[in-house]
DNA sequence: TAGATTGTTAATCGATTAACAATC
DNA sequence: TAGATTGTTAATCGATTAACAATC
């Protein structure tokens, strides 16, 4: 059914390694901000939060970029690894839903300095398509199908309530994205070939109440622990 | 050095179901919302948008809550998740950092509802300490001790900017906090016992772009495919 | 040459998944 | 009893990590 033979440049980087390199690459570029020319892959490691084999091993899989004995070259391995994620030139994205979220979002910053546009701000509410957010005014949802097509748009920001979601995913899919960070609580059907990546603010807090349920649970074994007041 | 004798019970759950866990809970919702009273794990999993072999493996840990040819009670399994997790109760929380994405998270409705109770909005700015938002006053970070001391706060939320983050997580940690939810694109140092996660944007559109190139790089492959205009 | 550090191997660990016996 | 569906087993897959030969 799929013969996909390898193309050129084409290497399998491992999925668990992709979602790093944009760690490392944040990494190195504060390393570079600090006037670092040349670091160790212990030192990156460190710098980045992970184990200096890890960060090794994940390299390996871009080429050989570094010199043993000496370690890398800080601007040289921050444009290898920009290359190979694709940020060494913007993406046009658009953000859809400008309520809270969507303010924040628009005004963020890190965006722009790190391979990224934000070419257009959709609102379904006629009331808010009036404002002017960061600099980029507030279109009518309508607009998605012209702005993706002229802009050549291939990623987009869902930041609607959870209801809207799903709606504003099919829209997306139907005029050529293939790419959505969903910022919505709701899970997305997208068809096949369409990449969606979830931000989910409740389910990260769950996360650490678990663990943190745990860690009351198990605070009686410690000796040395002072018990508040009830 | 840790015997860690094995607690009532303190079952280990492995990390990758404890972040699905919320997923479900949130899939059992909306099913209860929808007025189903039963459903099977391969209906769960479509809604929760998992393979039905991972739900039951994964809900194979918490223990046995289903019932052999007829499937889980809806309500009773939202229960016994939202036991597991730590969300039968609410609890309380600081966000610092009441900027853009500070005002989106004290405005975000989905905390109250989930088991998470905004307690104080702090910023070190005095000139939003006047503020008023979603009802909760703000106040200033050098409040944060007192507090976290009388509402008991085991978990903050950092939406700074990325300077001043490091700092707000070193005066959380000093004065009890053990879980932190970092938005800032830093990160943070953390004595052990201390958990932390962190949501990046910029890291998830990055992904996003990763695969997006990859996936115009196949185009030239595909022979169904309209070629845009450059 | 001696010291440092990479890139890679191989062992280990954890997560996923299909298959199916148990049982409602 | 027949059909449905769970809970669990076991095989597979992918990720992590220590160790070290290669080499600057």
């Amino acid at each position: 059914m799929t013969p996909r033979s390898s193309s050129e440049s084409a290497r399998d980087i491992p999925e668990a390694t992709v979602a790093r390199l944009p760690v490392y690459l944040r990494a190195l570029t504060a390393l570079a901000d600090d006037g670092t020319r040349t670091c160790s892959s212990e030192h990156l490691a460190a710098v980045a939060g992970v184990n200096s084999a890890k960060l090794r091993k994940d390299l390996s899989y871009l080429g050989s970029y570094g010199t043993r004995g000496v370690g890398y070259d800080v601007d040289y391995l921050r444009y290898q690894i920009a290359r190979e994620i694709g940020v060494t030139q913007d993406w046009p994205v658009v953000i859809v839903g400008i309520g809270n979220l969507g303010h924040a979002l628009a005004n963020y910053s890190g965006f722009r300095s790190r391979g990224f546009r934000v070419v257009a701000l959709l609102d379904a509410d006629p009331r808010r398509t009036d404002e002017v957010v960061a600099g980029v005014p507030v279109r009518a949802f309508d607009d998605l199908e012209q702005i993706v097509r002229e802009q050549a748009v291939a990623i987009g920001v869902v930041a609607t309530p959870a209801v809207a979601a799903q709606d504003v995913a099919d829209r997306m899919v139907a005029c050529g994205i293939t790419s959505i960070l969903n910022f919505a609580p709701t899970v997305l059907a997208v068809p096949e070939g369409v990449d969606v990546r979830k931000v989910d603010l409740s389910i990260e807090l769950q996360i650490l109440a678990y663990h943190e349920q745990r860690k009351s649970q198990a605070e009686p074994a410690l000796p040395t622990d002072v018990r508040g007041t009830a």
